[in-house]
DNA sequence: AAAAAAC
């Protein structure tokens, strides 16, 4: 590993002219620069659905600190001079009203009792609520101009201490969603005159990753900055201090993973009955099979009578939305454009690639080209993810990079930082990096293998296209990803990019399988050996039926190409 | 449907 990484450290230095096409993007902001500022947010003529161009504004702007501050400009351009009614944005606005829109407008939908009206700026906000100024002029600091849509709804919400369930697409703002109502909500840091505060920790976030994790408290210091509340990432040595009762009673805000925070609370060395404030991030991941019970634990640990609970994710499978209404109290429920869809803002394609041993000399015909850096390609393992890393490097590709959770911690921050400091130009990562993650300006995403479920897809591709920049997705997909072909290939359908007609003709996996079952007597469905010899058709079936029971490896692959017009009749 | 991730 140490080896790879020196290597990786070594090669061509960072090429600038790479990015020059954004450079000049970015440089030649056209006349209708208006600066955002204040001025702006007085003008309360802003359309109740935010659109694109306002969502752009803010978010794009916190990046002003970090590099390129005209992309605010660039991207607003852009969106005024698209005017391109694709199927995306048409469905974007389904529910919009009958003024034809040049831009792409976000739906959307806020259900509930009494729910809360909606505050088109942070001062709107700070006014009705009463924010503290150091908030907002934090706020300010840090380039937030303009609430996004989750924003917009969420944290009036939230500030009316309501349970809350938010479901918006990636990189669209939700991590300060939740972190200015709690802050702003919970008043002043536990440490001073603050009567009513209790002992104890106030608020937890909970989050499925550590990197996750990190970066949510990353956010969270620059939101305290200029007061001294004590904001903890939870980890083994944060556990350790937060032991000792002094210590325990001055946190106002622990973040964590679950299995951290259940440690603690196993060992008696953390009480959670003072918690008023209590965040799922990425929440169908944290109510999922492996998560929930240690999730449960920690609701349980949660018994302080006027506990506010919140769930935020960009994906929120029916499974999931239904415990997670199960353990919001009187929740209103908030939809951003639509469920389980990527931004429109990403371009995506699928890319056939006939099996496995295929598919490096694919990744490396691309890199052989000249490409836009930073790269993040997913994996389905961590040996996989080790072992891509490792043949890229030995065939010549500049600065790349690994991350999974087998690495030491120490190893993996130090990747995360090489990705912050724009080192990295390729990452090949696992699950680990689907969620939550934003690097900035990571310009492609590679599915290297296929993802698992539409949920991680949608996560995957998120890391690219974040707070209204444009990003690109590719999926690599083999024979034996035909069994979920269709599914993913709706996602791109829905979210605007198109998809080779073929791949829309195949029928769903489960009706096919139902079909098949019928045809093939059972003896022989239950007998991969005995399909050795039989015509190719029901070989073809078989890999698009995805069948675990599959044909024996001598049977040689057939490209999916070739399948169509048999499957899909 | 299944691996990854959480300590």
């Amino acid at each position: 590993m140490e080896a790879f990484q020196l290597l990786s450290r070594g090669g061509a230095k960072f090429d600038k002219r790479r990015f020059q096409k954004d450079v000049q993007l970015f440089s030649k902001a056209p006349g209708k620069t208006q600066t955002p500022s204040k001025a702006n947010l007085a003008d309360g003529e802003l359309p109740k659905e935010l659109d694109y161009f306002k969502y752009a504004a803010g978010g794009s702007g916190k990046r002003k600190t970090e590099g390129g501050g005209p992309d605010v400009v660039k991207k607003r351009k852009v969106s005024e001079e698209e005017d391109e009614p694709d199927s995306a944005s048409e469905d974007l606005e389904e529910n919009e009203a009958e003024d034809a829109p040049q831009r792409p407008r976000q739906r959307i939908v806020a259900k509930g009792s009494n729910v809360p009206a909606h505050a088109d700026s942070f001062t709107e906000l700070a006014e009705r609520y009463q924010m503290s100024s150091l908030l907002l002029s934090n706020l300010d600091r840090y380039g937030y101009i303009y609430p996004t849509g989750i924003q917009s709804y969420g944290i009036p919400i939230l500030l009316e201490s309501r349970d809350l369930a938010a479901i918006s697409p990636t990189g669209t703002g939700k991590t300060l969603s939740y972190l200015l109502p709690v802050m702003a909500s919970l008043g002043a840091p536990s440490s001073s005159s603050n009567s009513d505060a209790g002992a104890g920790v106030r608020a937890i976030v909970v989050a499925p990753t550590r990197e996750l994790a990190h970066q949510i408290h990353n956010e969270c210091l620059k939101l305290a900055e200029g007061r001294k509340w004590r904001i903890v990432l939870f980890s083994k040595a944060s556990a350790a201090t937060l032991a000792e009762k002094a210590t325990r009673d001055k946190v106002d805000i622990i973040i964590t993973t679950p299995l951290r925070l259940v440690a603690s609370l196993r060992s008696g060395s953390l009480e959670l009955d003072n918690v008023r404030h209590l965040i799922l991030d990425e929440a169908d991941r944290m109510l999922d099979s492996e998560f929930f019970p240690q999730v449960e634990e920690i609701l349980a640990a949660c018994t302080h009578p006027s506990i506010q609970k919140a769930v935020f994710s960009a994906t929120l499978p029916a499974g999931a939305e239904k415990m997670a209404m199960q353990m919001l109290q009187d929740p209103i429920r908030v939809v951003v454009g639509l469920k389980d869809t990527p931004l429109p803002l990403i371009s995506q394609s699928l890319t056939y690639v006939a099996d496995d041993p295929s598919k490096l000399p694919s990744l490396l015909t691309y890199f052989a080209q000249p490409y836009n850096p930073p790269v993040l390609i997913f994996t389905s393992s961590q040996p996989r993810a080790t072992s891509l890393a490792q043949e890229l490097i030995l065939n010549g590709v500049s600065n790349v990079d690994c991350l999974h959770a087998g690495m030491t911690k120490k190893e993996r921050e130090d990747a995360v930082s090489r990705m912050r400091r724009g080192e990295s130009w390729v990452m090949v990562s696992t699950e680990v990096m689907a969620r939550g993650m934003d690097f900035k300006g990571i310009r492609e995403v590679i599915n290297y293998d296929f993802p698992t479920s539409v949920q991680s897809y949608v996560h995957r591709i998120g890391r690219t296209g974040r707070a209204g920049r444009e990003g690109k997705a590719v999926t690599y997909f083999t024979d034996d990803d035909a069994p979920f072909l269709k599914a993913i290939a709706n996602v791109l359908l829905q979210s605007g990019s198109t998809v080779p007609e073929w791949i829309l003709k195949l029928p769903k996996p489960s009706k096919l399988k139902r079909k098949q079952m019928g045809k093939v007597k059972r003896a022989e469905t239950v007998n991969p050996a005995r399909r050795i010899g039989r015509n190719d058709a029901i070989k073809k079936r078989d890999m698009i039926a995805g069948s675990k029971r599959r044909i024996a490896r001598e049977t040689r692959p057939i490209p999916l190409s070739e399948t169509t017009g048999e499957v899909s009749s």
